[in-house]
DNA sequence: GTGTATC
DNA sequence: GATACACAACGCATA
DNA sequence: TATGCG
C-alpha cells in the first residue's frame, strides 16, 4: 500500500462526460460519477484495502467491455495499489485499491461500469475476511433465491454465524459471513464447500453445487467457488452492464422478503432509498467470527 | 481510454 | 495533428 | 493437460 491521499472526486475530471454508457437509459459518464459520490460513503468501507478488479465499457455497455486486472502504468500516482504474487510461480500483479471517492470518480472516467474485489484486504492476502455463497438461480425467478437464501441463513444461524444478503443486480445474492482471518482461502472454501453440499443435499430437486451448468438442470447452483486467493466477487453498490443500470445492493433480511428482483434497485432509485434506511451493512465487520468445525450430518 | 507508431 | 492499432483476467475443479 | 466456469 502507497500513502494516501484525501483528493476530493469533484476534482478529478472527465473526459467525454456526455458519453453515453446505457444506451436503453442514457445514462452518461457524468452520470455514472454522481452515482460513485453519492455512494461513496457506503462503498468505500465495503471495498477499502480489497484488490479490485475492473470491469469497462469504455463505448458503453453496447459495445463490447473487458476485465482488468493489473493496474494501468498510466494509473495516478495518487491512486493506492498493492502488489502481490500470483499463484503462478514468479509472477507478480498489481493491483488497484479503491480507498476514496476521488478514486471512484477516477474509475467512472475509465468507463468502469463494475467493479470486483477480492475477498481479503492488501495487509493479509492469504486469509479472507469474508465468505461468500453466490447463489445462482436457473432463470430469472427470484423466489427460489429468496427461499435458498432464508435456508442457508438459518442453518448458520444454528452455528452461531451472522451472514448479509446482497441482491448482486443480476439475477441472484450473495450471502456474505464475515471472517476474523484466522484461517486461509483454502480453508474457508472447504467449509463453504462442505455447508453447501450439505444444503444441496436437503433439497437436492431445487439447490446443486455442480460445477458444470449441464449438469445443474434447473435448479439454483451453491457456488462456494468465489472462496479462492485471487477471486472476486461483485463489489457492493457496483453497477451492471445491464439495461436499468442495476446496482448490487447490501440489503437486511427483513427487506428482502419484499424484493421481486435482483434488481430491485438502480443507479436512479437506490440513493433515495439509502438515505431513508441507512447502511444495513454498517456492522458487518464487528460480526465477524471464526468457523466451528462441522459435524457429520445436517 | 490511453500510449505508441506512422505519415 | 490526425489516424490506426494494440491492449486491458485468473484460480480451481473436473474431464 | 485442456476446458468450463464465474
Ligand atoms: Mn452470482
Ligand atoms: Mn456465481
Amino acid at each position: 500500500m502507497t500513502a494516501r491521499v484525501t483528493t476530493d472526486s469533484d476534482r478529478v475530471e472527465l473526459s467525454h462526460p456526455d458519453k453515453v454508457l446505457f444506451p436503453e437509459d442514457g445514462i452518461t459518464k457524468q452520470e455514472l460519477a454522481d452515482y460513485f459520490r453519492d455512494v461513496a460513503e457506503f462503498m468505500l468501507p465495503q471495498v477499502r484495502d480489497r484488490p479490485m478488479t475492473l470491469q469497462r465499457f469504455p463505448n458503453g455497455i453496447g459495445e463490447p467491455g473487458f476485465y482488468q486486472k493489473e493496474a494501468p502504468s498510466y494509473l495516478p500516482e495518487w491512486i493506492d495499489t498493492v502488489t502481490f504474487p500470483l499463484r503462478e510461480e514468479g509472477r507478480e500483479q498489481r493491483q488497484i485499491l479503491c480507498n476514496s471517492a476521488a478514486t471512484l470518480a477516477y474509475l467512472a472516467d475509465q468507463g468502469s461500469i463494475t467493479q470486483h474485489v477480492w475477498l481479503s484486504r492488501a495487509d493479509r492476502l492469504e486469509y479472507p475476511d469474508r465468505m461468500i455463497f453466490d447463489l445462482d438461480p436457473p432463470d430469472d425467478d427470484f423466489s427460489i433465491v429468496k427461499f435458498a437464501a432464508n435456508t442457508l441463513r438459518a442453518k448458520l444461524k444454528h452455528l452461531g454465524i451472522p451472514a448479509f444478503p446482497m441482491t448482486t443486480g443480476s439475477r441472484g445474492l450473495h450471502v456474505v459471513v464475515p471472517l476474523d482471518r484466522s484461517v486461509d482461502f483454502d480453508t474457508v472454501r472447504a467449509w463453504a464447500a462442505e455447508f453447501a453440499r450439505k444444503l444441496a443435499w436437503a433439497v437436492p430437486d431445487s439447490f446443486t453445487t455442480e460445477l458444470r451448468k449441464e449438469s445443474r438442470g434447473d435448479r439454483l447452483f451453491i457456488d462456494y467457488t468465489r472462496n479462492a486467493y485471487g477471486q472476486t466477487t461483485v463489489a457492493p453498490y457496483t453497477v451492471r452492464a445491464k439495461k436499468g443500470a442495476p446496482v448490487a445492493m447490501p440489503v437486511s433480511w427483513e427487506e428482502l422478503e419484499d424484493l421481486e428482483s435482483s434488481q430491485a434497485y438502480n443507479i436512479r432509485n437506490i440513493v433515495k432509498h439509502l438515505r431513508e434506511t441507512g447502511d444495513p451493512w454498517r456492522d458487518i465487520d464487528r460480526h465477524a467470527g471464526k468457523l466451528p468445525a462441522l459435524q457429520e450430518k445436517k
